[in-house]
DNA sequence: ATATAGTGGTTGCAATTGCAACTAATATTT
DNA sequence: AAATATTAGTTGCAATTGCAACCACTATAT
């Protein structure tokens, strides 16, 4: 059942893959837990937040956080159903809309902080040395 | 929006959520591309090929590839209805059965694996040296 | 200027997921 | 042995995802 691709390569995979799902898992039942949205609210909440403007187009969102158009379309509908964001008018290009993060938004991503940053530490960063969390660093970016 | 935790295990921690979004994206597209079913219907497959007997309890698949048994249930009814799998009685204990994979599901191993090497090798083994992927691999076996 | 292609975004529909409630069988208590 | 708790697995239902088709606008080509 192998091929011309090496065994360390499978096993690096196959634990990346295996990480993947045990941080996931973790992670978002932590948030499930304490009555917080899933992780991707946080994520798109955030990118906005980073921008100086506190606004975004969709298509930049979803490029950032890698995730499809239909799905963002519809994620940001729930976003904005829960008061976390507006959509604006964004006169440069009338096919489109900014998503702009308006207080709850903020109140939101200061209120799921604590329990994601426990979640990371925990699930994940407390397994590791700074030098090793550095290294796996260094290394997963040459992914993005 | 920081507290306790260290930026290098933030930042640590972004690059594995956004590696594991691009891999993800990028075998599941190869194997659609090819017409082939998704990752997790290999990843069941090979589990229960792995073993000696080829079968395995559901529950037993559902810790390995860490899946909920509600999922799991449906994902074994789609593998059955595609005949790659079978549901063998299970006389030590009633409630359950044995999932066992047939000629079929051999088959289908065989003729995913290919295209999901390649996808392995192209989207993720070719960006690291050997010496980095057994890096890689050591530093993630801490978080299964 | 007009046709054509491309982009940003939405929507209907089918497939998948997640949760809670449930059945049936096994394990544990008393 | 009866009662109780656990475990394996399924199912109904609601929420989410994925895909294809679509609308509206912008960019490009002729």
């Amino acid at each position: 059942m192998s091929g011309e691709i090496d065994q360390v390569a499978i096993t690096a995979w196959a634990r990346l893959l295996s990480a993947q799902r045990v941080l996931l898992e973790e992670v978002e039942g932590e948030l499930k837990d304490k009555g917080l949205p899933p992780l991707a609210w946080y994520d798109v909440l955030f990118e906005i937040y980073q921008h100086p403007d506190r606004r975004l187009r969709q298509f930049e969102i979803g490029e950032k956080i890698l995730l499809s158009k239909f799905n963002l379309s519809r994620l940001v509908d729930r976003l904005e159903k829960n008061g976390l964001v507006r959509r604006d008018a964004c006169p440069e290009d009338q096919r489109g809309a900014y998503v702009v993060i308006i207080a709850d938004g903020k109140r939101m991503l200061k209120k799921m902080w604590p329990t994601y940053a426990k979640a990371i530490k925990e699930s994940f960063a407390d397994h590791f040395s700074k030098q090793e969390l550095a290294t796996l660093s260094r290394l997963l970016v040459k992914l993005s």
